[in-house]
DNA sequence: GCCGTTTTCGGCCCGACTGTTTTCAGTCG
């Protein structure tokens, strides 16, 4: 049973106890502790058999129970139960945008509607019209929120997310009302998936900012438009919302609309003790009344009692408390990268040359590249033969004759086998300056024999790096499962280095794996898995979630100087 | 349903936008 089934779970509830008309206190105690249980770090099922669930905040004795009894069972009477008053499915009403609980009810009770088929075949057929309080507009409404639904389907990937949202920012910037504008929510914490894109705008003259953004080149229809706020669909389909603050509202409003929404309730607590309240436009005496703060983030920090805190660790996580205390991270940074440690070429499925992916490493300031193709058993990429390693060893030792203050690493992407063992012998792999083993077949294994695998790749002497551990693609396929603190202690053992993989359908190691695997004293590299010189650039992602990892440079092996480096995975020079 | 260095009972973030209202409910973030 995996964290992301019990979330579901919790949800399921929520969402049954919020169409039954409950509290929305206790709806939202079921979503809070959905979220808890999405972003723990340990498996929930250990919490379970350990009976610790009611030390993670927000969980008490009652959703500790359905807990237990879910993941021990795999059923929840209670679940059943809520089930039965109506009918399965029918929660899927809820992720219509401009449908929520009451009006999905109201649909079921009267019309007997409880799927989204049905609710669309009456609305075309102009049958909600006969319900209270729904005209003509609500009806076109739910109509388009059941095309917007079909259209986007599930979390957007931050790669998708972060450029569109930069496209439009470095528009808006352009424009002579707009004194600020930055990307907010979701995104500015650099979370792996994204659901809407949040940009904030400062200015004196709302309106001109929001009749501009609406009317920038992407935007394909308006979905909202106020005098402070709208929200637009782009071509691309993605929902972007812009909000308009004065400018000395700026730091607030940056602060309330980044989130996390637990990091904010977790601050407004600490103001409250203080005296004072936080909300959207500053910082605010409770006694008097009186604006105190709200210009700057760090500001508002400030006033706080604490340091600015990055975007990217604002989960209620521990940050605050290192916040007030003076010891927050010093977060790596895509400046204390000097070189990348996983790229393709045209040798295996890579598309461009071993020249050019090295010119373009040497761009961006690098002072080494790892040219890593695939291993042999990788038949259909062109998985490299022994020959063909020699020759691109030779190719690649006459390429480092003429570089300056730049070297390119001779590395492997070798495959671990369904049996644990490796596509070379041990006396190839030696001749590789650069080792990275990764699984990228039999992933459905148990979790004995996927740790089993990790851990005799962890153990050869020749193996530096652990490539893409989990083997997860978001959105597409399951991480493996195994047993991550046995493997981040052998790594940190071994000094074996687990690679956080860039690319923005992978992020493996994920976010808190990567802290866990930090604190267990295990080292990463943040690797671009590049398959083109374009795909270099996507280091930054990994940088993110290394950083939503509290990873430091120390932690980073890729952001050692060349000669470190060489020392560190003992190449000849 | 959860929580507590004011509380074991009484709170729980709240403001903007839309549509259908004639003063406000529902939804969203």
């Amino acid at each position: 049973m995996k964290n992301a089934d019990v979330a579901r779970f919790l949800e399921e509830i929520a969402d049954m106890l919020e169409m039954k008309g409950e509290t929305p206190f206790k709806v939202r105690a079921y979503r809070d502790a959905a979220r808890r249980i999405e972003g723990l770090r340990e498996n929930v099922a250990t919490l379970v058999e350990e009976n610790r669930l009611t030390e993670i905040r927000g969980i008490g004795p009652s959703i500790a129970a359905k807990i237990s009894e879910f993941v021990k069972t795999g059923r929840s009477s209670y679940l059943e139960d809520l089930a039965r008053e109506f009918p399965k499915g029918m929660a899927e009403l809820l992720e219509i945008p401009g449908v929520g609980a009451k009006k999905a009810r109201l649909f079921y009770e009267k019309l007997g509607i409880s799927t989204v088929e049905q609710l669309e075949e009456a609305a075309r057929s102009h049958r909600l019209m006969q319900l209270p309080g729904i005209q003509e507009k609500t009806e076109q409404n739910v109509l388009q929120g059941i095309q917007r639904l079909k259209q986007v389907k599930g979390r957007m990937l931050l790669g998708t997310a972060l450029p569109a949202a930069e496209e439009i920012i470095r528009e808006l910037r352009t424009h002579p009302a707009a004194e600020q504008v930055e990307v907010g929510g979701s995104i500015r914490r650099m979370k792996e998936t994204i659901g809407d894109i949040d940009i904030l705008a400062a200015s004196d003259k709302p309106e001109e900012v929001i009749n501009a953004f609406v009317s920038l080149s992407p935007v394909k229809s308006v979905l909202a438009k106020g005098s402070t706020k709208a929200s637009v669909l782009t071509e691309a389909n993605l929902q972007i919302d812009l909000r308009v603050v004065s400018p000395d509202q700026w730091g607030a409003a940056l602060q309330y609309f980044t989130g996390s929404k637990d990091h904010n309730i977790q601050l407004r607590t600490i103001a409250e003790n203080r005296g004072l309240r936080i909300n959207e436009y500053g910082v605010f005496r409770t006694d008097t009344n009186e604006r105190i703060a709200g210009s700057t983030e760090e500001e508002v920090y400030r006033t706080l009692g604490m340091e600015w805190i990055p975007p990217e660790i604002r989960e209620s996580s521990g940050e605050i408390e290192a916040a007030m205390e003076n010891r927050l991270p010093h977060l790596v940074e895509i400046g204390d990268i000097r070189g990348d440690m996983h790229a393709h070429t045209n040798w295996s499925d890579g598309s461009d040359t071993i020249e050019a992916m090295a010119e373009a490493a040497r761009a961006l300031g690098y002072e080494y590249l790892t040219i890593s193709d695939h291993s042999i058993s990788m038949t259909f990429i062109k998985g490299l033969t022994v020959e063909r390693i020699r020759e691109q060893r030779r190719i690649i030792d006459r390429l480092n004759e003429h570089f300056e203050g730049f070297r390119l690493l001779h590395g492997i992407e070798v495959n671990i086998r369904s049996d644990g063992t490796l596509d070379y012998p041990d006396e190839i792999l030696a001749e590789f300056d650069v080792v990275t083993a990764s699984i990228h077949g039999g992933l459905g294994q148990s979790r004995e024999q996927i740790t089993q695998r990790m851990l005799s790749a962890i153990h050869n002497p020749h193996v530096d790096i652990l490539g893409h551990p989990s083997g997860r693609l978001i959105n597409k396929r399951e991480p493996s499962e195994f047993d991550a603190e046995a493997v981040f202690t052998a790594a940190a053992e071994t000094g074996t280095v687990l690679e956080v993989n860039a690319q923005p359908d992978r992020l493996d190691l994920r976010d808190a794996d990567v802290r866990t695997a930090i604190e267990s004293g295990a080292t990463i590299a943040i690797d671009s898995d590049a398959h083109s010189t374009a795909q270099l650039e996507l280091i930054r992602y990994g940088v993110a979630t290394a950083r939503r990892g509290w990873a430091e440079a120390q932690h980073v092996l890729n952001a050692l100087p060349l000669d470190k480096l060489m020392e560190r995975l003992r190449i000849r020079h």
